[in-house]
DNA sequence: TTTCTAGTTTAGAATTGTTTTAAACTGTTG
DNA sequence: CAACAGTTTAAAACAATTCTAAACTAGAAA
């Protein structure tokens, strides 16, 4: 069960070098890292936005909760760097995309192989492991084209 | 279907003559039926929609798609009157919304199960038989929630 | 150190897709 | 027919995101 609600930091299970205590002597480590290992400029806002994001457990986001947190944290970061930093981060594979309504995406930083449930009309997701959901027979993809991954996405209501 | 001689005829400013259409003889008829099945009232803009969505099989159109397709067979619509009948239609069941994209959902007239092929960065949709997709073991909605539906979606892209 | 430069950030404008508004219009009922 | 609820519309408003062009760094080089 990959999943975490404890807010305890939930280290990559493909790189771990770091190996101390988080968040308590070097705070920004962490950050410093995952930037170092795809290779982005380890700028201030970055490395802010990078902390906030890794260092809070599993979370979906939008890039307007981003920036409010950033500004809660007295990061001074523009919207328009919020966004190009979601996107950055997500063509390196720190973070996911998710899509779950017209105008409404989501960056996950569980990059695990999960699915969703999605509530309506909260806007809520919420993750469910790989493990339960068994999906068997996938169809071959269309000619000249190669499969991506495969998003499950529950859509549940509060009635 | 049974032949109606009644004279009384739903007809708008694109009237074609009876019969030069293969296979259609009265070309609303069908569109007429629907309305009438969801209680919407056949306005000449739900009637001229209706035919252009459930005349051309099965279709994955977005709003501007189907406002275009309207201008093109010189039907007089806004595209505020395509965004609410396409929702109405929504609501009804005669359509499902597939969202695949931060401001991007398509309306598909096939309203049946089934799942999607998203070939990006063409942003086109492709239909998965509901039995080419084995779902098994999924999880319990969380608590207060109830399933409404699933959607799987395969990202594919070529390379 | 200073300089150089590619990479980065930014405010603000622009764009895109969608919804709202308020007035005009139309289908149905009585 | 009149009356009214339902419908349509242009235009404005809106929300999320992207673009632009200028200002600003981080890191390398001198």
């Amino acid at each position: 069960m990959p999943d975490d609600q404890t807010g305890k930091t939930v280290t990559d299970g493909t790189l771990e070098a770091a190996g101390s205590t988080p968040g308590v002597q070097r705070p920004y480590a962490d950050a410093l890292l995952r930037l170092k290992q795809v290779g982005l400029r380890p700028t201030r806002q970055r490395m802010a936005l990078a902390k906030l994001l890794f260092d809070g457990g599993d979370q979906h986001i939008t890039a307007e909760d981003l920036h409010g947190m950033a500004r809660k944290a007295t990061v001074k970061v523009s919207l328009a760097t919020v966004y190009n930093t979601l996107h950055q981060f997500t063509e390196s594979g720190l973070l996911r995309e998710v899509v779950v309504g017209p105008g409404r995406s989501y960056f996950d930083t569980n990059t695990h192989a999960h699915h969703h449930f999605y509530v309506e009309p909260a806007g809520e997701l919420v993750d469910i492991p790989v493990d339960s959901v068994e999906l068997s027979r996938l169809p071959m993809p269309p000619d000249g084209t190669v499969m991506d991954r495969v998003d499950v996405i529950i859509r549940v209501t509060r009635p």
